[in-house]
DNA sequence: TTCATAATTTAGATAAGTCTAAATTTTTTA
DNA sequence: TAAAAAATTTAGACTTATCTAAATTATGAA
């Protein structure tokens, strides 16, 4: 078995990994909030397991085994997640640090079977797709808002940005997820957006939210 | 917060403080596979943190806010096995190893809401008694079969020893909680008994089963 | 293409929790 | 009640995961 760190930084280099093949010491000190000279010595430690390829100064990706072991636990955070939602009626802004504890319960049992008792379900509650048993998963195809044209519409299906603030904003502008949306306006000046929801009712939102606002065409 | 080992600790000293005053420190060390030195150093620590009353050589007693952590540990253990039990299905000798790693997950919202959920259950799949949200709770006056004489009757409501060995024993035998037995015969030379069902079948047990086999007269 | 700057690694230290072996205190027993 | 035995504590060491400060390597701008 692994460690609480060691799965943190497997956990956080495979999240890296979405947006480049190679992961810096940096980068991953930033997201774990510790120094670059702390993520070194784990790097190491990864590396002798296998977990991890890494060559000095290099910057590392995950070996097959490290990814198998990411995607498990990414597996148990979404799917407390969604138990934390859909069960307990927690709030979508609210579960994020409960389930960063949970996704540390070993017992792979007791998730297949939390699995089975929420009848398998596959997004969580901020839209990610929620890997099965064995590790699959399809991240379905999804675009920023800010990358649509006026006319253009979709629905709401994820979120870039997890923070509780952005979060807790999209609710009360009644941006969740499932509902349909279309584009009214481009303000050319700020790129800020106007959009319309089914309701009629015609929101604006900035940039910055618009770039973290995923949409299924 | 307390760390992990930290809460173990305190547990450990609550559960051995139901048979004697002192706790002493082998007797925490047997309880927690360590060794004696671990133990007293970190008995120097919670009593720096006046969580136990500690003099040298004397044994440990809990303070009142060190035994409300211990109460919390114990009621987030407890509603854990309920919820694998009666939400996941498991088996009653299957979720202590389980409900070990869970019992630390910090957030007093969660464990509330689970709770809730669950519509606030008294005891936990072995019968132990499961605190509320304010760490009261009744323990109730539970009488080994063993101590029991010919002809006297009662519900089993619960075990005193928790290995998987005796549960299974005991499932086997269908001797469940809820169960009404009563007693037909006591053989002189070995103390062991010879039960009655609800159904008439008759069991005979060990005296070592009968004393770790709680009945609610 | 060289040199300043940024990124990364190494060296050495620290804290938590554990251990073994030795020393001390308490308890038991003769 | 004094010695032997048992229980407990102390001393010193180890591991994991972290840190700061210094050294090394890589990168990018002139």
């Amino acid at each position: 078995m692994n460690t609480l760190a060691e799965e943190n930084y497997l956990k956080s280099i495979y999240h890296l990994s979405m947006d480049a093949e190679n992961v810096s010491t940096n980068q991953i000190a930033a997201s774990l909030n510790t120094k670059a000279s702390s993520v070194t010595d784990m790097l190491k430690k990864l590396a002798d397991k296998t977990l991890i390829n890494y060559t000095r100064y290099q910057g590392v990706s995950l070996t097959p085994s490290g990814e198998k072991i990411a995607i498990n636990i990414i597996r148990k955070h979404r799917l407390w997640e969604y138990f934390l939602v859909e069960k307990l009626k927690f709030k979508w802004d609210q579960v994020h640090d409960m389930a960063e504890e949970m996704e540390h319960i070993s017992s792979v049992e007791l998730i297949d079977r939390l699995d089975e008792f929420m009848d398998y379900p596959q997004h969580d509650p901020h839209g990610e797709p929620i890997p099965d048993c064995n590790g699959r998963f399809t991240a379905s195809e999804l675009t920023p808002v800010s990358a649509l044209s006026v006319n253009d519409s979709g629905t709401i299906s994820g979120v870039r940005d997890h923070s509780s603030s952005f979060l807790q904003y999209l609710e009360k502008q009644q941006l969740t997820l499932g509902k349909r949306i279309s584009i009214i306006e481009i303000v050319e000046f700020d790129h800020s957006m106007i959009i319309q929801m089914e309701n009629k009712k015609e929101i604006h939102i900035s940039r910055e939210a618009a770039n973290n606002l995923l949409i299924a065409l």
